[in-house]
DNA sequence: CAAGCAAGTGAACACTGTTCAGATAATGGC
DNA sequence: GCCATTATCTGAACAGTGTTCACTTGCTTG
């Protein structure tokens, strides 16, 4: 049989983008297959090579989703007007750790993943990631004096490298292997000390 | 044939780890298959299971060479007597980024691998790890006042998974993902705001 | 020198992503 | 209403993966 049209095109996308996402989130991205998607939603695994160019499209689609995720959750962290700007950053950092703990395999997937040497994220991508970072960037930016924007942009990738380090050894079980600590003891005090340490040194020694 | 003894079971053991790193140094992680490190070791891949449980075996046991080589390029780093800690710690910092540039594809695997969900990494393994740490932590303790061991040994891992997050982005091609910077950017950015941190910051608020 | 044992083999199994010839249902033209 | 075209969907096929295990073979011991 062919040509079902059962489903239109968007559909059939938005069918196996979730499917996707449930078989990760539920048994890790190294149980999302080809064939198991296709089952999950009825099709036959050639199909799904009419919607997206190959897997590694159809996970780059599945992890511009999670990207979106964080956004959303980090933009509903309510932005306290005219007030002291640590308390807003502690909570973006507990919404962001919150919405890396109800998602770990998604979020697993979204670092695990490699794109193959040749080819390179496209820009769309890229943009959602800036998304986020926007938001973390204009958390710090009152913590810097006015001209210290590139300072400030900086500062912000550096943090967020970091944090990532905690976040990304946390997901993977690989935390237990250096302490007993949990990423929520941890990102905090980097976070601390991170903050203390801009407070009191000079712009940048490099 | 079979019983070829052309080769004592250490012989072999060193045999194919050493293939397995040649092959992971110049071809990532994703081209050691067992048929391959079998071939370049002249035997076949059945006799890889004499030796090693199985892949995931073969594998611990090269990041553990990994993370021996670590351990070396550390030590190697004299030991200023007497000094200010901190030209003690950035030569630290420099040769953990070192290694990590120079040993790009064995140090991904050491990263990338994940150990089955029911196994668990071995002790020695463990210890490896452990003499890691303690070089760092002991360059970190004459930052700290005594009695402060505690701290000492909680920040180290702090600073370390912080660190991580960076080399982890940096090897896998991600950093370019959110910023122009390079890790020997980052890093020793990273290590100044975070050593001015601890100085000015109370021990910890969490 | 014979018997037994240990080491090595390689075909086989179940799985993977991906391709593409062929089948088929919807559509456009008359 | 019907036929030709076209877009869609299928599923067998290919080359690869880790792993197993019946079998062969060479060494070693009695």
């Amino acid at each position: 049989m062919a040509r079902r049209s059962d489903h239109s095109r968007d559909e059939l996308y938005d069918m196996a983008l979730t499917a996707a996402r449930s078989i990760v989130a539920q048994h890790g991205l190294e149980a999302l297959t080809a064939r198991r998607v296709a089952q999950e939603i009825g099709y036959s695994p050639g199909t799904l090579y009419n919607i997206f160019h190959n897997q590694d499209d159809m996970i780059i689609h599945m992890n511009a989703a999670t990207i979106d995720g964080l956004r959303d959750a980090l933009a509903a962290v309510p932005l306290p007007i005219g007030e002291a700007p640590r308390p807003y950053i502690e909570a973006l950092l507990s919404a962001y750790l919150g919405y890396i703990e109800q998602n770990v395999e998604l979020w697993r997937a979204l670092f695990d993943f490699q794109l193959s040497a040749d080819t390179e994220a496209p820009a769309w991508y890229m943009d959602k990631i800036g998304r986020v970072l926007s938001i973390l960037s204009s958390a710090l930016a009152p913590l810097y004096p006015a001209g210290q924007e590139d300072q400030t942009a900086k500062d912000t990738r550096v943090l967020w490298a970091s944090l990532h380090g905690i976040t990304s050894l946390a997901v993977d079980g690989k935390l237990s292997f250096v302490t007993g600590m949990t990423a929520q003891e941890i990102a905090p005090r980097l976070l601390h000390v991170f903050l203390a340490g801009i407070s009191s040194a000079a712009p940048s020694k490099a």
